[in-house]
Parts: structure tokens; sequence; C-alpha cells
DNA sequence: GGTGTCCTATACGAATATGCATAGATACTA
DNA sequence: TAGTATCTATGCATATTCGTATAGGACACC
């Protein structure tokens, strides 16, 4: 008869790779998730682990045991989400995950209205350009710019957000606006780096758009944005948002991008939680307003 | 963050239906078991069970959550029968469930050349005539007298025991042998009370036999056999284990009566394993010998 | 109606696990 | 080659959990 606990840490430490890293996702401490790997060992009779400077490495004899503490740790998160979706109540934390585009330029009005009308429920905001796994409860509501396939996952179209090309005031002045598509070629275009959807996407509108267009790459998002509103060069951007900036001009309107669909997403086992519910609501008719 | 052990309290309490059943089940305490329960509870926020007199009843809420919790009781079964069946130790436990029938009168003295021979290995007898759960690892081999069905176990036919009509000398003296078998109405025949398997081979065999057959009738075949031994009337036993018998004598030998086939059955994770193994080798063999 | 048996809840001392601080070891870097 | 940033292992005080013993309540049986 094993302790799940010590299967828990076990499961941890091969995802980590690390008991540092193990400890600190579990909510523990190293020597403790260190000794729960030495007890389990001890019980089972064989080492799990290879201790290496970077690391601990699973021996194999530990390596079909992986796969019955990954269906242990799935089944314990499903658990997890039940009982998420079974709290009726308005009170708590909503975690909430997306890109720092819309994180940093749509999110902040939306959520301060939330935060106004209800005032106990606790909003977490990870804003980042990594797809986080909501089937892992690492956000409860996800925003993103994909189309989400998982399974188990519901989605809620909010629009598509048109693109533009922008440039500042500041650039205009000094080096004049673009008068038709190919005169960007002789201007400083913004542009990404080693993300090539939006590359794609122009080839897919007619246009054909190598990485060597753009002097200037990043795939920093608010970055790039800084960049453009400095007046460092030509760049695109979510309608939406550019025309509130005072400092950039829109150029170019007739020229035909693709638009980014926004996506709201969420675990189907969280649909009927109404204070999850209610977040995603306020969510999808705020930003819809501010988009629309 | 659940604690995964508060979780195997919660699938202990509700497959025993009590904190003191569970308790005893999982090597802990009724204290304990109900300290995690609350605890559980708690932390979900609604409650788990039901306090009642006779036990433990789990609210609609926690319904949903049997499921999950049971995925990972499983993958928990799982994972420590790969265990087991890592051990090339020929040092350890073995447990063997066999019919009550078969562990007094056919198991000791092939029990006694293995312990001689691996005294390393320490065995286990559950003597009993209810079928174990090898999947559960009640046990890690089995003698069943029927086909096992459950797939992920893996079965080894050792032999067709053959029953015979026997009664005891005592019995043939005061009431004279029959000659034929339609002889035995006239006598008192020992039999199976519901256990009817009995009645089934006898109709397949030909013989149209009815409950009402056996003036004497139990489900006990170790009482059976000694009620037999002792002269209370004329029964059928294994052919194999009555003809070492010097106080009995077999009757009508010319009458054919149903084979009863012996099976070896052990979980498939097991099976290279080398202690059972060994174990399995051994019984399988030591059996065949004194029934061949 | 008493009695025995099952169950859960609680008190308390002891065994146990945990976290902090620190040492030791290895690889990467300047 | 020294410095730095990882990582794991260990000592120790503390906090937590556990098991024993016991009380209390419901039910079945005689």
């Amino acid at each position: 008869m094993l302790d799940w606990s010590l299967l828990r840490s076990f499961l941890a430490v091969v995802d980590a790779g690390s008991l540092s890293v193990a400890a600190e996702r579990l909510g523990s401490t190293q020597p403790t998730v260190g000794r729960h790997i030495r007890e389990l060992e001890q019980a089972l009779g064989f080492p799990l682990f290879r201790r290496q400077p970077r690391g601990l490495e699973p021996t194999p004899a530990a390596l079909p045991l992986i796969d019955d503490a990954r269906r242990m740790g799935d089944a314990a998160e499903a658990l997890a989400r039940k009982v998420a979706g079974q709290d009726e109540r308005l009170t708590g934390p909503v975690r909430i995950t997306a890109s720092r585009m819309v994180a940093l330029h749509l999110l902040p009005p939306v959520i301060a209205a939330l935060r106004h009308d209800q005032p106990d429920i606790a909003i977490e905001i990870d804003a980042t350009d990594v797809t986080q796994n909501l089937l892992r409860r690492d956000a409860d509501i996800a925003l993103r710019m994909v189309d989400p396939t998982q399974n188990q996952l519901v989605r809620r179209k909010i629009t598509d957000i048109p693109l533009g090309i922008y440039a500042a005031r500041s650039y205009i002045a000094r080096r004049g606006a673009p008068a038709k598509l190919d005169d960007l070629l002789h201007h400083d275009v913004i542009g990404f780096d080693r993300q090539e959807d939006l590359i794609r996407g122009f080839a897919a509108m007619g246009h054909t758009v190598t990485r060597d267009w753009f002097p200037l790459r990043s795939d920093d998002h608010p970055l790039l944005w800084e960049l453009l509103r400095a007046g460092a060069g030509i760049g695109f951007a979510q309608v939406p948002i550019a025309d509130r900036d005072p400092e950039v001009l829109r150029l170019l309107p007739e020229v035909a991008l693709p638009k980014m669909p926004l996506w709201l997403v969420m675990h189907e086992d969280l649909r009927h939680n109404r204070r999850i519910r209610h977040v995603a609501d306020h969510l999808a008719s705020g930003l819809l307003g501010r988009l629309g």
C-alpha cells in the first residue's frame, strides 16, 4: 500500500525535472519533496531517479510507473475541476490568461468595471504569450487569438479584430506617409521575428511578404507597439487599440489585412460555475463593447 | 491543490461505507480517516458524506467525484502491480487464494516442499470459497475451479479433477453398497444446498438430479467431506483426494461424473515476476503430481 | 427493556513530518 | 581559473499529524 502523496511528489518531480521546481509547483519545499522521493524509493525497493547536477532523471525502472502516476494526476485534476464547477458563490478567485497585448490594452477598463460590480470576485491575470493549459487549470478563462482544438474546452468567439497599418505622427513628419502598399518597401517596417503567423496572414490576403520585409524585428508585441509609437517605424496593430492612441495615425486603410479572431475559452466543467460564468460574460460583453 | 492522501481516504470511505472499515482497509485508524474526511470537506467547502448511525453515505455533491477518485485508485493499483512485477528477488511474500477444499487437502504437501526449497519466499494462503479479485491484488495467485473471464488475467489449466461417489466403510457396513445409480435414491446422499453447479453437472452427464435427492445438505465442502468420512452418508468427492483416505471407499466407479477443471490464475503484470512465477510453477507441477 | 454491537466524535501524549538555514557539489561563464 | 548560479543533502527546532483510549449514540436481538 503506497502513500498517494508520495506518488504525487513523484509525478511532480518527473514533470519538473528537479526537486526544487517540483517543490515550488507543489507549494512545498525541496527537502520535503526530496524526502518523499527517498521514502518512495525505499518502499519500492529500487531507485526512481538518477541524481544529477542539473536535476533528477527517471531511471528505466521508473519509466513504466510514470503513465500510471499521470493517470492519477489527470483524475485528480478532473476532480478538482468538478469541485470548482460546483461552487455557486460569487466569491473567490478567477484566473484569466490573455496575450500581453490584450491584457495591456484591452483588459484594464473591463476588469476595472468588473471589480466595481463584483468586489468579492478576485481577479488574477496571467499576461503571457504562451498558451496555457486549461485542462490543468493553469487558468479558468483564456483569451486567445487561435481557435482551441482540445476537446473538453468550450469556446466563444467574441469578435474578429481588424488589423491596420500605423505609424507615429513623428515618423510620418520625418519620413512621410506611403501612398500604396509597395511604398512600404522603402520604409522601416516593424514586424515579427520568429512568429510567422502575420506573414502567413499576408500571404492569405494575396500579399507576398517575407521576413526581410521587416528591418526591425521582435516577437514582443507590446515592445513592437511602443517602438511604433516612438516613431521607430511603420507597423501593424489592432485597429480598436491603435485608433484610441492620438500619437499614431492609420495608413493605407484600403489595404485588406487579415483579421485576428478573439476567442474566450474555458473548460466545460467550469461552464456552469456561477462565478466564472459571470466573469466570462462580463469579459465577452465588455471586450465586444470596446472592440465593436 | 488537494492532498492526494485525503482523496485516497475519500475513496476508501465510499467503498467501505464507514470510517472504521475504511480505516482497517487502509491500515490506518478510524480517527485519522475521520479527520481526513473532515479536512477534505473543509477544503472543498461542502459536505461529502451524511453521517448516519450505520456509517457514512455520500452526498449528491460527492457522487460525481467518486468516478475520478476511483480512476486515481485504479491507476495507483496498476502502478503497484507494475512495481511488484519488477521485483526480481526470490524473497518476500506470495499470496495464494484457493477454495477451502483445495487448500485443506491438496496444498499442504505442495506448500511444505516449496517452503523447503525456497525458505525466503513467505507464503500467505487465503482459503475461501468466494472468488477474490486479482485485479485489486487481493492475491497474487488464485487456484480456481471456474474459468476466469476477466481480461488482464492469465490462466493456466493444471488438470481436470475427476469426481467419484464415495462412502465411509462404516456407512457401507451399516447400509450396504449401492449396486447401480438408481439405488442411491434409497441411500442418504450428502450434497449441496444452494450451490447448484454439481446438480447442473449431473444434468449435463445425463442424470436427472434435484435438490431433494440430498437429505443432508450443506455448502461447506470440508464439512461435507467430514460428514462423509464419519459415515453420515454417500457423497461426491475429488478422486485424487478421496482415494488417499483409507476410511472411505469408492462406489459405482463406472458412473460417469462431471470433471472439475483446476485453473491457476494470475495477473499478467505479475507473470514475469520471478518470485511469483516460481511459486506458480511449483504449484502447477506439485498439484499435477498429486492429481496426475 | 436490558444488553451487546456497531458506529462516530473527542482528548491527549507521542511519533512524525515539515520548513529554515546551511553545507557541498557540479556546470556554465567571464 | 575564479565566480556564479544551479541543484541536492543534512541538522535542528517546530508544527503537524497520528494512534490510543474513551465517551456517546443508534440499532438489533433476546
